[in-house]
DNA sequence: GCCACTTGGTAACTTTTCGTTACCTTTGCG
DNA sequence: CGCAAAGGTAACGAAAAGTTACCAAGTGGC
């Protein structure tokens, strides 16, 4: 178990990889930051990534809140409210992954389509 | 099917994640960055990534040489030897993941260790 | 009053992906 | 001969993801 943490610490590219390497995260972060307000309810996000099953949003969404890159605010009203925001740390990570937005604009035409689609 | 080859064209972070957004994919273009020469054999990769399968690894190289951010090159020699580089598009991708990697050294103390080893 | 609809989920079940183990080929070493 | 090395692939079980159904407590229409 040590040298797992050691492992760990010593290479943070897998530190990446665990907290958000996932299907879901990356898409989770660019969509909240996209948004106007910063503040987004957990059906607009769901609308926003159609293609992400309500339970995967909400398991990703927990998870980034454990990672604490993302704010979760119940508010007790009926129906039920929850607004999801980015936390200073999630907003610290934006301009590395703006990066890869913008690699993937510029090397956009070295694959074929169709593999994007898979 | 041509709206959802709409939906990836505007969005390049879904290019992103549905390239390189596996569990093993950026880990490959690290090493194979990080390592000396910039060529590696399959099996040296394997042993640096040695929490990989050997499955997983051949099949994410497959995956990353079909999009073009990683070259394969083959000897036909007895045993086979086989070497893995960067493309020049792989290596153009490298800035964006050392930026994501600063990030993740510099934010380290900001999340809990136990929870980077699920 | 009654039905339909909304929100933010969770439980159960199915399908897809991942990881493990075994195996293949050809050659060299002892 | 018998084993090891290289770079894989095939088969199978386990884990993760996707799908569907359902929940509570209202609100609006009729």
């Amino acid at each position: 178990m040590a040298d797992i943490k050691a492992a760990y610490l010593a290479c943070p590219i897998r530190q990446v990889i665990s907290r958000f390497g996932d299907k879901w995260s990356l898409l989770v972060l660019y969509t909240l930051n996209e948004s106007d307000t910063g503040v987004m309810r957990f059906n607009e996000l769901r609308r926003q990534m159609s293609d992400c099953s309500q339970k995967m949003l909400s398991q990703t969404l927990k998870n980034l809140e454990q990672n604490n890159l993302v704010h979760r605010e119940v508010y007790p009203e009926v129906p039920p409210r929850v607004e999801y925001s980015l936390t200073p740390i999630g907003k610290s990570l934006m301009p590395s992954i703006t990066a890869l937005i913008a690699w993937a604009k510029e090397h956009f035409d070295d694959v074929v389509i169709h593999q994007i689609i898979i």
